[in-house]
DNA sequence: AGTTCACATTGACAAATATCTATGTATGTG
DNA sequence: CACATACATAGATATTTGTCAATGTGAACT
């Protein structure tokens, strides 16, 4: 997973609707139409938000039936809370300015 | 730190040069025209992106004569840790669809 | 076969975004 | 003072994005 493909998770993350959709998934499986009920936007609106979660590897896609379930995928989900936690803030290094 | 907040730092790192800047600052705290080498952008556009950065909270800006020195914001970048440091990815709950 | 439900796709559109050139503003230096 | 350096601001533009109404598709039920 290299930082192109964390930017692409961060982008699919940096719209609140899509976020909370994710603290949603992050309780459990869901399918489309209950996450639906918990949003303002249209059923459109969702599917095109979901697309988005799902081609950045964030969200598992699976069919049944009618239904479409929606998961966080864990590999995806590890690498990107790996990427997170190695960011640092320690001042290290310095400036080679002056 | 709520939900609104984390999108907009998620937001602000889903533009892989902005990414890149903080993979940078993680490093060590930078001034801008150092940041700007590393880029093959103008330095409009540079500031443009830390102006960003600086305000979604991700990335402090000290001046000091002439330069700017950036560097990664301790609390912020631990509440965001925090927030998907608790995404989850088991599949609890489940959905009360059928 | 007809209907309903769950979801995708297709345009359309307004708003936001990334980028640039040109220019302005401090700050330091000869 | 004149000039260079570091950075910001303004304006322009092409592209992307979030959203919707309308429509298509496939599965289940009567």
């Amino acid at each position: 997973m290299n930082t192109i493909d964390i930017a692409v998770i961060c982008k699919a993350l940096g719209d609140s609707n899509r976020l909370q959709i994710v603290q949603l998934l992050s309780d459990g499986e869901k399918c489309g139409c209950k996450i639906l009920e918990a949003f303002q936007i249209t059923q459109p609106t969702l599917s095109h938000h979901m697309k988005i979660l799902c081609e950045c590897g964030l969200v598992n896609d699976r069919k049944e039936g009618k239904w479409h379930y929606y998961s966080l995928n864990c590999e995806t989900l590890h690498g990107f809370k790996r990427f997170i936690e190695n960011l640092s803030c320690v001042k290290e290094g310095g400036c080679s300015c002056l």
